[in-house]
DNA sequence: ACGATTTTGTTCTCGCGTTCACAAACTCTT
DNA sequence: AAGAGTTTGTGAACGCGAGAACAAAATCGT
């Protein structure tokens, strides 16, 4: 009775494809190469899973298992030699080659996007800023002089643009990746609080700051015991 | 013989907290506060589930399902009232209450956030900006001025604050992060790509765009079929 | 008033991810 | 060379979350 409906059939099998990388474990894995880094300047040369879990803030368990899906670069009785495993984390992401990003949207968030170090040291080389306000074009940030989106297509073909980065405000955000798509680029990081649709094809990953404090701000609710709800008064 | 190791005894009953709602749910509150709002403001007055669902571009049982942890809103046949929804989940968060933060590193990101308004829009409310470099301390962003990291205990405790954000370079975080703690902030939002630990009571967030980038480039790896590993070439 | 229709709230099942636990594989010591 | 010690890689159990499905509850039409 409970279980009048259609019945489901046979499960599917899946065969564990060749290279079926769990979507958590991709996430963990630039934590891993993170780690592995800081010991590599430490001169560390060789770590065990729990040495390497602790550095990167996870259980020794998942780590290994985490690595047991890239293949098997470790020795028992002995460990991970850094260099090797941080090469094979690297190549396994696709750090091995760089990434060309444009970002759209110079303004508070695009300029600070755009001043960042961080990027190129991790093989992501912003080629090209684009904003669609005419009195900015032309105006330099860092290496690189604002263009115009208009000139988006020919960027993206000509420089192997694969990424594209929205620091628009919400209200542009899903005209912006219409033409990021058009041009060409398979992969967009939103930064924009706005729910954006893509084809298949492409990737699209949202960082959301307003979500993380509204996040905090639940559990810092519940910590204070402030069931009252009714409370600040900011005038 | 599979089974040759100790048993775990009884199960753990637990019971369904009375307000124990899902990390996942939490996590989707504010994207459904999101979607209310965007109605509300096209002068929609009631939606049902599948409305929202769309609107908020998740499935409607998953949506109804997540509701349904935060009381009984809805009305069956109809649908959800947006803006007596919107009031709910607004207060289940905490946003009836206006939160102080306090923004650590005013570099090239503490300034992008220092001059964000989307943050008091959503009940969040920056209270200060401190920097450890002194030929930054005076200068004013937007309406605030930088202040000294030797004023944060003055400032949490004559301000209320109990949210954090660290936008200091990963050397300076878990100083920066220890000294928030001690001075009595309990939620952290970071920004520095460093693993920071904290107190139990202490609630942390992290935000990594380098992370972001790095699970865009392994996904866009295997859409190119760039299996060669070797290719870039940025002399 | 009552059946048809709509839509919620909830139950049930499935799959994924986390964790424990341990055999296999390696090194080190004697 | 053999035993003791160490650490990996993985099988198995478990818990959580996603989604399908449906009964309950409301409105609408006649
Ligand atoms: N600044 C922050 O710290 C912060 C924090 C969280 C979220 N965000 C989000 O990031 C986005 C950018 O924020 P911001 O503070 O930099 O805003 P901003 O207004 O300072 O900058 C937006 C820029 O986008 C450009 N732009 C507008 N429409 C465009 C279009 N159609 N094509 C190309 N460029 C266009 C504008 O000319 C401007 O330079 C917003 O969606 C905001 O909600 C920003
Ligand atoms: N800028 C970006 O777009 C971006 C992107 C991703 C990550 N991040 C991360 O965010 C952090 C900040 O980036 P940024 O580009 O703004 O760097 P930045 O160097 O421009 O700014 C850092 C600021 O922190 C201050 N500071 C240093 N030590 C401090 C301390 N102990 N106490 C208080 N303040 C201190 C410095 O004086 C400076 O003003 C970094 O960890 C960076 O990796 C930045």
């Amino acid at each position: 009775m409970t279980n009048a409906g259609g019945r489901k059939g046979g499960r599917a099998r899946v065969e564990r494809a060749e290279r079926g990388i769990p979507e958590a474990t991709v996430a963990r894995l630039p934590v891993y190469l993170r780690a592995l880094t800081a010991l590599s300047d430490r001169d560390v040369t060789t770590a065990s899973s729990e040495d390497l879990a602790v550095s990167a803030g996870v259980n020794s368990a998942k780590l290994r298992k985490d690595l047991s899906y890239l293949g098997t670069y470790g020795t028992r009785g002995v460990g991970y030699d850094v260099d090797y495993l941080r090469y094979q984390i690297a190549r396994e992401i696709g750090l091995t080659q760089d990434w060309s990003v444009v970002i759209v949207g110079i303004g508070n968030l695009g300029h600070a996007l755009a001043n960042y170090s961080g990027f190129a040291s991790r093989g992501f080389r912003v080629t090209a800023l684009l904003d669609s306000d005419e009195a900015r074009v032309g105006e330099s940030v860092g290496d690189l002089h604002i263009s115009s989106l208009d000139d988006l297509d020919e960027i993206v073909r000509s420089g192997s643009v694969s990424i594209g980065v929205i620091a628009t405000p919400a209200a542009a955000a899903q005209i912006v990746c219409d033409r990021l798509v058009a041009a060409g680029v398979s992969s967009i990081l939103n930064f924009a609080p706005a729910l954006l649709s893509v084809p298949d094809h492409v990737d699209i990953r949202k960082v959301d700051l307003s979500i993380e404090l509204q996040i905090l701000a639940f559990h810092e609710q519940r910590k204070t015991g402030a069931l009252t709800g009714i409370k600040a008064g900011t005038g």
